[in-house]
DNA sequence: ATAAAATATTTGTATGTACAAACAAATTTG
DNA sequence: CAAATTTGTTTGTACATACAAATATTTTAT
């Protein structure tokens, strides 16, 4: 995939999903060490952070619809990295020891990945985050 | 989904992430009127563009790999809107008629879309665009 | 107290994208 | 010129994510 000046570089629909290909593909390269895509190994870690979380909660903390999230936990939960237990029509996702082993690990991988992107992109990659956060929040609405 | 300051907001993979699948959705609202998904969209501006572009010009525009094009232009010549032609190991794609025909209102949701998330962001929006975009041709080596 | 509305989660289904491998043709090299 | 490499494209397969609808529970209003 070759980087040329797109013609539609000007769109920032365009931009922006450029832009979140290659880091997806960075934070899998990244947290591949973890044996996890970039996705479970996020969830993992607000799974580790606190224990019982509820479902919409990780959907709120990912940015994720529920219906990911359910896929995610249902495999991580196949996988033995978390628990789930339902009382009422709310949900509960406890990590196992096997996730709690892994959270230094995948923080780890997670500050190389910062690390990664930071080198090439120099000191302007924390404005630049902030902006695109700040146009998340506004957008979202 | 709601928007609150997430734990992860930081992180750049996040952060694109979130902004990717927002502005996919709108774009999704926005060439709604044309009957297709916005990368679909995309691909017959720059057919309508270059008749006879070839696959390999459209992966490098789109900043999409070689399979995902062929993919994209596979439905559409499925649904009337390109042919192909092959020679050798080449092949070119030409717009059908009901390409062209569908080509300004393409480009209008186009403007429409930019309009809407400019409305959202304020002025910054240029500025943000091509900070994004920056980004991606320093990180696209 | 019952009916209606809101909330939390899951299921069925669809789609965009990618990787690895396959294939075919063109180019280079010995 | 034959063999090896490179180039352009397509296939097989897999996966993350989402929407709409279903389910189940809790809260609110009559």
């Amino acid at each position: 995939m070759e980087i040329e000046d797109s013609k539609y570089c000007g769109c920032l629909y365009y931009s922006a999903n450029a832009l979140a290909r290659i880091m997806t593909k960075m934070a899998e390269e990244e947290f591949a060490v973890t044996g996890l895509a970039p996705s479970y190994a996020f969830l993992l870690m607000s799974v580790n952070a606190k224990a019982g979380i509820q479902p919409g909660e990780l959907s709120a903390q990912m940015q994720l619809t529920p219906s990911t999230v359910t896929r995610l936990v249902e495999k991580m939960e196949f996988k033995g990295f978390v628990e789930r237990k339902s009382a009422g029509r709310m949900t509960r996702v406890y990590p196992t020891n096997k996730s709690k082993a892994l959270d230094a690990k995948i923080k780890k991988a997670w500050h190389n990945l910062y690390q990664r992107y930071s080198d090439i992109l120099g000191p302007q990659v924390d404005e630049l985050t902030t902006a695109v956060y700040a146009a998340v929040k506004k957008l979202g609405k």
